[in-house]
This record gives structure tokens, C-alpha cells and sequence, in this order.
DNA sequence: TTGTAAGCGTTATCAT
DNA sequence: ATGATAACGCTTACAA
């Protein structure tokens, strides 16, 4: 079923029928009418590569995110293909499972459709992804975090800045020894570390016992686990946590509730990521809100204006955060 | 930078480094080091629209679900590219918005990018998109439930049986007065409210005031106001809740909880699709478990072996669930 | 407004 | 084992 067989049906040239298709306007009413019904008729489906191949266009954005399974991704997810798809783009998203070897081989997979833009997560690529990324030519946002050297542009937020802000905070709310619980540590809970650290740091607080990471992936079970590890490492010298993400912090606070520890007066906790749980637990859980869909927009958005030839003024955008302190992290005497 | 440059470069025919890339066993070491070269020189990426074009084959394996926030969609699509990704297919997504419109849109979009297979969601497509899946001959899975006619192939389960089961199995526990909660009742939700009317009516019970649904999107916050809904509906006569899913399910736990409800004390809750938070939670939650990251192994395995031109000798599969009894609806004394 | 011809980059087919 | 040539289905450039 070919733009041949339709032209035949319809008595016209094939290329009339490819106007009729993409530029109607191009096309008389009469010639419109009569090749509308032979695709109708023939149920006649265009074929894109072809199409890619003849004009150079393959209405591919490619993106790239290190995880499936993490919700985080998914908002992001949700703000690209809600802008690319009624722009007439087809959204090819891959998965590198947090490894920046299959990233190289995912992103050359995604280069071999000639996608016309990327978004692609973070900074942290091989220099060959890099390369690879810079030589296509195509417009490409890195999106989650702010980059210091973007490829192209950037839309993020600084992790780093965001932990430190929050920890600041807990310490001036009066608490003492923060512990620091951290699961798959990729660049950006790297960050959020680092903003832990520096906050102690200028508090002049030690943490010696008091951070606990693991390589494993992050989970609600797993936050369980790393609470009763720094419970042990800090000899049960710990009044707050920062957990790295909204499921560690979770599965911290249901462990805190079979454990009779009272949060937040035994041990204040508080997340990141503002996932709808964290507002309506009990107690309503503390954390870092990102926005997340308004990212996926953004990146969109920039890569379209780029794509429609207008500049684009800005090509480093912080798109911010704020903190939302709650329940868990209340001082409260009440709780 | 094409196929042709790296012929010239490494001083041989096109179709050489074709077969380089393609079927080395075909050509000579001598031949793949020198082509080889080239192509790590030039840093060739082929062009998958021509090479698509050419042999037919586009490597694409097409994806249907109705929604990119709803983390059920996620596990399935985990199980589906943990599959597809080795065996050298892309994913391309689609999201339907649970809209039988839009999916017929998408479907076109996606057949138009000659997809060798298809993975879809549920049984509900529209004729129109039916004929064109159909008119495809691609092999194709419809996941999420069983599906009386599948359009080829299918896996799923009966959400009508285990909405029924689920509800028997709270009647045997001697809860009198039980409500069913629902949002975006999608055909599949459809099913377990019938799953539950069926119980209920085989138990010769009346559940006038105790079906609270809204077609918005299911959330935990819409599970704490349907919560609230079903209180004034029922006159506060209502012992149990089946909820549609673990959202809505969570949403009223805590609802229970900010109102000095006691679960399940009061009240018994139970959730659907046995998501992590459901057995972590306080009272932990149960709910139905389904397999889902199975469900997406299991229906990519099936459509990559018809296209390695293998026999599928079950094309209905029933892949099953299990119901998950924990404290939410317990009858135990303590609770 | 409509059509003709050429070519996009790859692979199938058929030689050598 | 390697290569020449002709498709694949569509769109661009140019003509009528």
C-alpha cells in the first residue's frame, strides 16, 4: 500500500497525493476530495521512513532517562510527550539503567534514527557520547540538573544548592545529628550528598556515622534498611534524616512506626522529590519539590523554538525548587 | 556521513561495509579491520529510515498504554524493553490518554513507522483501529486483561474475577458493608466494580450508597475524597472499602487516619495492583498482586517469536494474580 | 494547481 | 568473498 497505489485509485500523480497529505492547502478542494477517498478506501498508512529519507525530517525527538522504574522520570516524561506530541513528534525514549556505557550504545541507537533533537538527562556522559551528541548537530537539552558546560542547553535544577538548603534548615530548626541515607547513588544523589556535607561542614558538625549509602537501587524496603543501618552506625545518636529520595524517606518512616519511633519527635525525616505520598502521609513527610513536568515542558519547548528556527534567548535555565517542610520534620511540641 | 564516504575511506563497495555492519561472518577479517577503521574514523552511525526502507525491516516495536503516570504502565513497559532492547528492537511509545480516540490517532502515528510488532493495552480499541491492526499483519499482544476475541494475541487476567474474589474473600471475613471506590473507570476498572457487584449480589447484598466513583483521574488525594464520599453516601454504615486501586486505596488509609478512623478497626481497606508501598505502609495494605513486569516479559517474548518465525502455541494467556490479605483487612483482635 | 524526474541511504539480487 | 545495479516509498526541485 504505497503513495503509487493511492495516486492510481485517485487518478492523480503521486506527488499530488503526498501534498494532499502534507501540505492540503497546496491542493485544489476537488483534487483533495477525490485522493481523500482513495486513502480512505485503501486505508492507506504513509510510510515514515521513506518520508525520512526523502526529506531529510524524521519527526523523531529522542530522549534519553537512566531509569524506567523511578517515578521521577516519569512526570518529566509526561511534560515531553504532552508538548512533542501535538507538535506532529514522535517521542523514541530509551533507558540506560543508570550506566554510561549503555548510554553511549543507547544514544548511538538513538542518533541511527536521525532524531531531530534530543533530551537526554544530566551531564555525566562519556566524552564519546559527548561527541557523538555535538557532532549530529542536532538541538539538545540535558534536563534534572543544572551542568556546568551544557552540550547544547540545559534545563535543571543545582541538587547540590538543594541539599544544602534543606539541611541548613534542619539544622536552624534545632536539630543536631542529621544522618544522611542515600540508595543508587547516581551523579545527582551524589549532589545532594555533597549539599549534606557542606551544610554539616559549615555548621561545624561531624557525620561520622551518620551516612549511609548503598549501590543498590533505591525502594521504599530499602529506606526500611538504611534507617536500622544508621540506627546502629550512629549508636541511636540521630535525631533527622535527609533521605535522598521520597521512597527512602518513606520506607524510613514505616520502619520509624513498627519500631515505635516517634517521628517526628524521636527523629524528624524528610525527603526529596515532593511525590504525591509525601503530602499526604502521616505524618505528612518533608521534602525537596521539583518540578518535574514543568522540566519535561520546558526542554520540550526549547528544542521545538530551536527546531522552528527562532533563537533561544536563555539556554540555561535553573528551574528551581522549593522546600516544603512539613510533619516529619515538625519541632512542634505537639508532635 | 553515509555508507558511500565510508566505502570510499576504507577503499571499497558500499555493500561491503553494509555486510560489515550487518553480517560480518559474510566478509573477510582482512575486509572488516580495514572497514571497521573507517567506520571509527568517520564515527559512521547508519541511517536506520534508508536501511529500514530498503530491507523492511524497521527494527521497531510499537507500544500502546493509555497513561505515563500511572506507575502500573511502567512495570509492564520495564518488562517489555528489558526484552525488546537485547534482542535489537526499539520501543516506540504511545500514550492514549485513555481516550479510544486519541488511540486510534496513535495507532496510526505508530503503524505509519512500520513497526514488525505490537504491544497494546486492553481489549477496548474501536473498529476502526481494529481493521487497522488487523490490516497491518503484524503480530500483536493485547496486555493488561484477558480479552475475549483478541485481535491476534493476548495476556492478561480477569479483573471481573478477581474484583469478585477479592470482595468473596472480605464477605467470608464477616464484613458486612462493603463500598467500592473508583476513579477513571477504564474498562478494566469497569470490570472489577462488576467483579464486586456480582459478590455482592451473590452474598444477597444490597450496595445502595456504597459505590463511590468519578471519572477524574485516580489519586491518592481523590482516594481520601471519595473516602469521605462514601462515609456521607453510606451513612457512616459501611465497614469495609474495596478500592480500585492502591491509590485511591492509600488515599483513604490516610484519610481514615487524619479522621480518627481506625483501619481496620473501623474500617477495612484494600487496595489493587499491589504496588510496593502496599505492603510497607501502616497497617500495611492489601491489595491484588499482579504480575505485571511478567506481563510485559511475557507478551515481548511472544511477538519476538513469531518474528523469529517460531510457533505461538498458546495465544491466550492467563497470567493470574494473587490476593494479598494484610493488616488493612484483618479481623485479628489486636487491629 | 499539477506533474516529471531525480535522488535520499540502504539492502536484495544477481553477478563475478 | 566482493561488487554492480536496481529497487524501497517518498519528497525536492523544477517544469508545465
Amino acid at each position: 500500500m504505497t503513495l503509487a497505489d493511492v495516486a492510481e485509485t485517485a487518478g492523480v500523480s503521486a506527488i499530488t497525493v503526498s501534498r494532499v497529505i502534507n501540505q492540503p492547502d497546496k491542493v485544489s478542494a476537488s483534487m483533495r476530495d477525490k485522493v481523500q477517498k482513495a486513502i480512505d478506501k485503501l486505508g492507506y498508512i504513509p510510510n515514515r521512513s521513506a518520508s525520512a529519507l526523502a526529506s531529510a525530517r524524521s519527526g523523531v525527538l529522542g530522549v534519553v532517562i537512566p531509569s524506567l522504574s523511578n517515578a521521577v522520570f516519569n512526570d518529566v516524561l509526561r511534560g515531553i510527550y504532552d508538548v512533542a506530541g501535538p507538535a506532529g513528534y514522535q517521542v523514541l525514549l530509551v533507558d540506560t539503567h543508570y550506566s554510561p556505557m549503555e548510554e553511549e550504545r543507547m544514544v548511538r541507537t538513538l542518533l541511527s534514527q536521525a532524531p531531530e533533537a534530543m533530551i537526554i538527562t544530566g551531564g555525566d556522559q562519556t566524552q564519546h557520547t559527548r561527541k557523538m551528541l555535538v557532532k549530529s548537530g542536532v538541538p539538545i537539552v540535558q534536563v534534572m540538573e543544572t551542568v556546568e558546560s551544557p552540550i547544547d542547553m540545559n534545563v535543571g535544577f543545582s541538587h547540590r544548592q538543594a541539599g544544602y538548603d534543606l539541611v541548613t534548615r534542619l539544622l536552624a530548626n534545632g536539630f543536631d545529628r542529621i544522618g544522611f541515607l542515600g540508595a543508587r547513588m547516581d551523579p545527582r544523589a551524589q549532589q545532594r550528598m555533597l549539599g549534606y556535607k557542606q551544610a554539616m561542614d559549615t555548621a561545624g558538625r561531624n557525620y561520622d556515622g551518620l551516612i549511609v549509602t548503598t549501590p543498590k537501587p533505591s525502594s521504599i524496603a530499602m529506606g526500611g534498611e538504611l534507617l536500622r543501618s544508621v540506627m546502629s552506625s550512629s549508636n541511636g545518636v540521630c535525631d533527622a534524616l535527609f533521605a535522598c529520595n521520597d521512597d527512602l524517606a518513606l520506607g524510613a518512616l514505616f520502619e520509624c512506626q513498627r519500631m515505635n519511633i516517634s517521628v517526628p519527635g524521636d527523629m524528624a525525616i524528610c525527603g526529596f522529590n515532593d511525590i504525591e505520598t509525601a503530602a499526604l502521609v502521616n505524618p505528612s513527610l518533608s521534602s525537596v519539590h521539583v518540578p518535574r513536568y514543568e522540566m519535561g515542558v520546558t526542554a520540550t519547548e526549547m528544542v521545538l523554538k530551536v527546531l522552528a528556527g527562532n533563537e533561544v534567548e536563555n539556554k540555561k535555565i535553573d528551574i528551581g525548587y522549593t522546600i516544603q517542610m512539613r510533619q516529619s520534620t515538625s519541632t512542634d511540641i505537639h508532635w
